[in-house]
RNA sequence: GCUCCGAUAGUGUAGUCCGGCCAAUCAUAUUGCCCUCUCGAGGCAAUGACCGGGGUUCAAAUCCCCGUCGGAGCACCA
C-alpha cells in the first residue's frame, strides 16, 4: 500500500528549481564553513537553503569545514561543533561531516598530478613583485620551469623548507586573461604558524581555498554549489583546474550579501569577536548580537529563521532582511502554545513606572486564560491581597475606571482602586481599559533582556514556576524566553525578549 | 584602471528564458475598521513598485542599445 502521509501541506514552494537537478541520480550539496568563530545571522542561509533543497530533492549533504589558514582566518576550535549545534538548532542534519585540515595529503596528491600534468609551478616571486607583472598580462621567468624542477621544490614546500611567503605553487592558467583576477593563481602558500588542531599542526604547507575547495567538490561527488558572490571569480578560477583533470563542473548558484536590519553590529564574524573580546558584547548570545546564538537565545525557533532565509531566495542581488520577517513565522510558530502571563514593567521607558494602588471591594483573586483560545488549558489564579501594581500610563486619572484583566472593573480614587461591579460591555461600549496588573506583594520580580537593554518588572506569582527555556507571552508586552527561573538564592527571574 | 554580477512597493518575492491573459503575485510592514478581557491571534480594507533614456514591435517588467546606481573580484583570506 501507498502511505498516505500525505502531508496536505501544499507547501508552495519558495525556493527555485535546482538547474540540472534532473540530470544528476542524486544532488549532492555541501556547506563549506570557515571555523574561524560560531555563526551570525547571514551564515545560517547556507544550511537554509542547502538544507531545504536536501529535502525538496531527497538529496546528499556535507559539511566540509575549510580550515585551510591557520592564520589570518585562524579556526576557533570550539566553533566546529558550535557549528554543527546551529545546524540542527536550524533543523539540518549533514549525511557526512569532514576538515579539510585532516585532507592535506590529498591535496599534495593532486598537486603533484597537476604539475605532472604541465598544470601548475613554483613560484618565489615576491607578491607584489608578480601582481605587478600579471597586472600587465607578463609571466614570470618561474613560469616555465620544467615539471621534474617543480616537482622538488613543491616536495620542499611540503616538506617545510621554505618559510612564509618565500615560495608558492601557481595553478597556470592563462596569464594574458581578459579577467586579471583569474591569471595564474596561488593554489598553495607556506604557513609559519603551526595549525590550532593537533592533527594538522605539523602541516606548514597550505592550500589555498580555490584549489582545495576545488578537489575536494570534485571527490566527494558534488552536484549544485550554493554559495555568496564573493566567490564568484572562484568557479572561474577552479574551472582551469578541472579542465586540467578533465572533469566536469558542478552547476553553481551564487547569492548576494545578506543585510540585517535593527541591529547596531554588523554581520561580520570577525566584528562581531571583537566586540566579545572587549567585552562590549556579554558573549556570542547576547541580545544585541546578530547570531544565531542570541536569537536562540530570545527563544526564536531554528525554523522561523529557515522559513525567513528561504523567502529571500537564491537571487544574485544583495538583500535586507528584515527581522520582523522572522519574527513574524515565529510568532506564527509559538503563540498557539504559549502560555499567558503578566508582567508589570518598571522605569520610565516603558509604561512610566510600577505604581501600586490599594484593592478593596472586590474578589481575593483574579483568573485569566492561560491561554485566550485554549479554555481547556485552564486559568491562572493571582491574588489580590491588598494591593496592585500596573504600569503609570495604564492608570487612569482619579474618578475613572479601569478595567484590570482577568479580574474586573474598578474605579481610580484617592484611596487606590476600588472594585465596581460591572458588565465587560463597559470596556467596549464606555471606554474602559483593559491593562495588566499584579499583586503588590506576591510577585516575582523579572528581569527582561531586549536588544534596547534591561528592564526590570514585575511578573504575576506563576511566573516564577516556568522553567529555563520555556516561552511566556507577557500580555501587552510580547513574547519572551524565560532563561533563568527564581531560585532560593535568586529571587528574580530572567527573560529574554523575542518579539511582539 | 581591468573583469564580472545585479536593479519589481519600506522589506523580501512572483512574473523576465518562450513579449500580449501584468492597469503586475504573495508575504511582511504601516494605517484604519471589525472581533477579542493583550498592544498577540483572527477577519476586512487601505497604502505602496517594473532605475532612466532610446530602439524593435500592433503590443515591452519581459527583447536590443546607451546611461545611472549598487555589489563583487583583481590576496601567499575564506
Amino acid at each position: 500500500m501507498e502511505e498516505l502521509d500525505a502531508d496536505d501541506e501544499e507547501e508552495d514552494q519558495v525556493l527555485p528549481d535546482l538547474p540540472g537537478a534532473e540530470d544528476v541520480d542524486q544532488v549532492r550539496m555541501r556547506l563549506a564553513p570557515n571555523p574561524n568563530g560560531p555563526w551570525h545571522l547571514g551564515n545560517a542561509r547556507m544550511p537554509a537553503v542547502i538544507g531545504t533543497y536536501k529535502e525538496l530533492y531527497d538529496g546528499w549533504m556535507l559539511c566540509r569545514f575549510d580550515d585551510t589558514d591557520p592564520e589570518t582566518k585562524r579556526p576557533d576550535l570550539d566553533a566546529y561543533d558550535a557549528i554543527i549545534d546551529a545546524i540542527e538548532y536550524l533543523g539540518f542534519a549533514p549525511d557526512e561531516i569532514v576538515r579539510a585540515s585532516d585532507r592535506l595529503e590529498i591535496y599534495y596528491d593532486h598537486a603533484r598530478e597537476l604539475i605532472d600534468l604541465g598544470g601548475a609551478y613554483t613560484c618565489s616571486c615576491p607578491a607584489d613583485q608578480f601582481s605587478d607583472l600579471k597586472n600587465h598580462g607578463k609571466a614570470c621567468d618561474h613560469r616555465d620551469k620544467d615539471a621534474e624542477t617543480v616537482r622538488s621544490e613543491f616536495d620542499a614546500m611540503v616538506d617545510g623548507e621554505y618559510d612564509a611567503g618565500e615560495m608558492v605553487l601557481r595553478v597556470k592558467t592563462d596569464i594574458e586573461h581578459k579577467n586579471p583576477a583569474l591569471r595564474d593563481w596561488v593554489g598553495f602558500r607556506m604557513i609559519d604558524t603551526p595549525h590550532p588542531r593537533e592533527a594538522a599542526a605539523e602541516y606548514r604547507c597550505w592550500p589555498l581555498l580555490d584549489f582545495q575547495s576545488g578537489v575536494d567538490d570534485h571527490l566527494t561527488g558534488i552536484t549544485h554549489i550554493i554559495r555568496g558572490i564573493d566567490l564568484q571569480d572562484s568557479a572561474k578560477k577552479q574551472r582551469f583546474l578541472y579542465e586540467y583533470f578533465g572533469w566536469e563542473y558542478p552547476e553553481v548558484i551564487h547569492w548576494g550579501h545578506v543585510q540585517l536590519d535593527e541591529y547596531d553590529v554588523a554581520l561580520s564574524t570577525s566584528t562581531i569577536k571583537e566586540l566579545v573580546e572587549s567585552g562590549e558584547l556579554d558573549g556570542w548570545d547576547d541580545p544585541r548580537a546578530p547570531t544565531i546564538a542570541s536569537l536562540r537565545r530570545r527563544g526564536i525557533r531554528g525554523e522561523a529563521i529557515v522559513d525567513a532565509m528561504i523567502e529571500l531566495g537564491t537571487s544574485a542581488s544583495n538583500v535586507d532582511l528584515a527581522m520582523s520577517a522572522i519574527y513574524s513565522h515565529n510568532r506564527d510558530l509559538i503563540d498557539d502554545e504559549t502560555d499567558r502571563a503578566f508582567l508589570v514593567r518598571d522605569g520610565d521607558e516603558h509604561g512610566g513606572g510600577a505604581v501600586e494602588r490599594a484593592l478593596r471591594g472586590g474578589p481575593d483573586a483574579g483568573h485569566p486564560p492561560v491561554h485566550p483560545e485554549h479554555e481547556d488549558r485552564g486559568r491562572r489564579e493571582i491574588p489580590v491581597e491588598d494591593g496592585v501594581l500596573v504600569e503609570a500610563t495604564d492608570l487612569p486619572p482619579e474618578g475613572e475606571r479601569v478595567w484590570l484583566k482577568g479580574y474586573g472593573c474598578v474605579r481610580h480614587t484617592s484611596d487606590g482602586f476600588e472594585y465596581v461591579g460591572a458588565d465587560l460591555d463597559v470596556t467596549r461600549e464606555e471606554d474602559v481599559d483593559i491593562v495588566h496588573w499584579v499583586p503588590a506583594a506576591d510577585n516575582v520580580p523579572v528581569r527582561l533582556r531586549t536588544m534596547d537593554g534591561d528592564v526590570d518588572g514585575y511578573g504575576e506569582p506563576g511566573v516564577g514556576s516556568y522553567d529555563a527555556g520555556e516561552m511566556l507571552q507577557f500580555e501587552r508586552v510580547g513574547f519572551v524566553r524565560v532563561d533563568a527561573a527564581p531560585t532560593d538564592a535568586v529571587e528574580r527571574a530572567v527573560t529574554y525578549y523575542a518579539h511582539n
